[in-house]
DNA sequence: ACCGGCCAGGCAATCGGTTGCCACCAGTTG
DNA sequence: CAACTGGTGGCAACCGATTGCCTGGCCGGT
């Protein structure tokens, strides 16, 4: 083929080809583009031209190094392929990209070590960091926040701006919705032990159950996946609530489930509702009614404040950012049956005994 | 707060700073890192001491900048929510990490001309680019493909290297799959008409069809996703087929939820075949019966050649790899049931069930 | 005719590493 | 004893853009 088709050996198109072309300094060149009205109109245009036709492109690495600011920000979630993220991730990213940054994505598999590892690698490039579901301790965190602008998601951390959706109010709907239903009980299953957000709507919870007199129980902690949600449901199969809530969708979904190969049916026998409202939710067979996250703000939000952050504003790093939740009513909650309070009924499709010693486990799991 | 607690202002140290506090000259620093052996392993061994103390570490900008190899990489997905990217961008990132490299993440947003810009801002900054679903024309993949190393997935494009699912051996084990179940005609519901993948399954269905003795239609194109499978159950729920084979999981699902709003039941009076299986495709009810595509391994795969050409290995231009897939199956598919070919009996029987179905579901349901 | 000011452009230092080349110092070798 | 060699380390020129500072020219004001 023809010469330049070398993909190998053809360096860039730089100022200083474009300064050669057009006969004028690089400096020129380079405020050309990023001073403008520095330059003549005319040189001006004519170095554009110039440029364009060589196919100039400025080389960010170049600039960043001059100019200490890469455009780049880092975006750490602890699992890639979490739907949970991807709202949140197309949400920051859109942000980003419509700010001219580009999103360098860490991907922590889930492992505070990993997580650790990317960030250190991703630091010194980016100008900044969004914390999605940070698995690293506060203070750690507090740390990398004295390097460069941090925003966390998800996650409360004194002296940090945050990003939080509303839990507290969340969760109280999420239980006047199963009050109103006729639930006057109901067990949270639990999701991480560490997990701030699990810490807050589990006291929320009980608040909001307190203030409708709900009784309340709790089950776990669980990984916060749809295998964490199938194990809680062994947990609840010898004595099912009439009603729960988990502490997010894929727990619920994955307590569907496992309730279901049980024999157990929702919502006819209990009502689920999550928390989030990821995409699967509405795929699954009863729909998940849940609390919605506006994940896709959260990125959102999370990124342009990020974003002001770099370009100078202040951290405001008051209280978190709180970010307003709605209920979303599918078919994985309903009306209690009455009937179910009657014991021995369900002889057929709730008795199906699991060969594990059924009621010791579930008294003292703790 | 005390002094270096200031975000702002807080400069890296540099081998400038390294080298004075270990009294040798910079290039001496930057040898103790990057050529082994090259300095004294005593002096070495003081240097990094000293690094350590200071708390240094290497800017990569920095180091791209003379290098011309920036240790980074850029995935372009379609669309970071969808959920088929979910495990191949985990594959990636894997991958990337491991060698060291960092992924830049590229959200075309599903429109040609953001991943057009979103490729362009991000090339300059990288050493390769992975292409996962490009909406771009091949010429134009060909053009990129010279300024730097490319490699594309889910499709092929000649002269460029390419990773692919076995679409062919999918599609056939799936008709394979249908025929033994006793269907003998079948449907396939298309994806983007300027899809690769789409060509090849229809093509690949038709061959295997054609060789199993069993009758082809097809519709479409639909839009690959859940509302595409919804506005195809439209199309379909006039005069369904025993067997359709959708282009992909996302519109096998929402084909399934389509029917179902409409009262036909998969896997009773239609069974429904996907492609790719994405995380959803077993939280669903019923369970879809799927040709799984290695999409882990697919984006492990493309990082790795991605880097091994980065390295300076030949492109191995030939053919596009071919990864193997295996029939997943689920509760979507089942024997096809005999009294459908009765024929006016259509009316009753495959309008039947009202909007609940609780006894035949938990029959079928297993 | 002189001066101050402004405009447009060039020079050169700088960002933080990398690397080709040279210098120096031992320790060998002829 | 001179020449050679291998091992270390320093010097300085990059990589590509940005930017503070300077200069030369032109303008208007006095």
């Amino acid at each position: 083929m023809s010469e330049e088709s070398r993909p190998a050996d053809a360096r860039a198109v730089t100022i200083y080809d474009v300064a050669r072309a057009a006969a004028v300094a690089p400096s020129t060149v380079s405020r050309a583009f990023s001073r403008p009205g520095r330059v003549n109109a005319a040189t001006a245009e004519r170095i554009r031209t110039v440029a364009d036709e060589l196919g100039y492109r400025a080389n960010p690495l170049a600039r960043a190094l001059s100019t200490a600011r890469s455009r780049m920000i880092a975006l750490v979630v602890s699992d890639v392929a979490n739907p949970f993220y991807s709202e949140i991730i197309r949400g920051a990213q859109a942000t980003a990209a419509q700010a001219g940054y580009t999103i360098l994505l860490a991907d922590a598999q889930e492992s505070d070590r990993l997580e650790r590892s990317a960030l250190e690698r991703a630091l010194p490039v980016v100008d900044g960091v969004v914390l999605g579901g940070s698995r690293m301790s506060d203070s750690a965190i507090r740390m990398i926040a004295k390097q460069k602008p941090v925003v966390v998601l998800n996650r409360a951390v004194v002296d940090v701006p945050c990003v939080v959706p509303d839990n507290a109010g969340g969760t109280r709907r999420a239980v006047e919705h199963l009050s109103r239903l006729g639930h006057d009980s109901l067990t949270y299953v639990a999701g991480p032990e560490a997990s701030w957000a699990d810490g807050m709507r589990w006291r929320s919870l009980q608040d909001a159950a307190a203030d409708l007199q709900l009784k309340v129980r709790r089950i776990g902690p669980f990984s916060p996946d749809v295998p964490g949600g199938v194990r809680a449901a062994e947990e609840l199969a010898a004595a099912p609530p009439t009603a729960v809530s988990a502490y997010n969708d894929q727990l619920a979904i994955g307590l569907i489930r496992g309730l279901g190969t049980r024999g157990i049916r929702v919502p006819d026998h209990v009502s689920v509702i999550g928390f989030d409202n990821i995409g699967a939710a509405e795929l699954i067979t009863p729909g998940l009614t849940t609390v919605a996250a506006p994940l896709h703000l959260e990125g959102a939000t999370a990124t342009k404040h990020l974003l002001a952050m770099i370009e100078g504003a202040q951290s405001r790093t008051g209280s978190p950012m709180v970010l307003p939740v709605r209920l979303v009513e599918r078919g994985s909650t309903a009306q209690r049956r009455r009937k179910r309070t009657s014991p021995a009924s369900g002889t057929t499709s709730v008795s199906p005994s699991p060969r594990k010693a059924s009621r010791s486990t579930s008294a003292g799991s703790r």
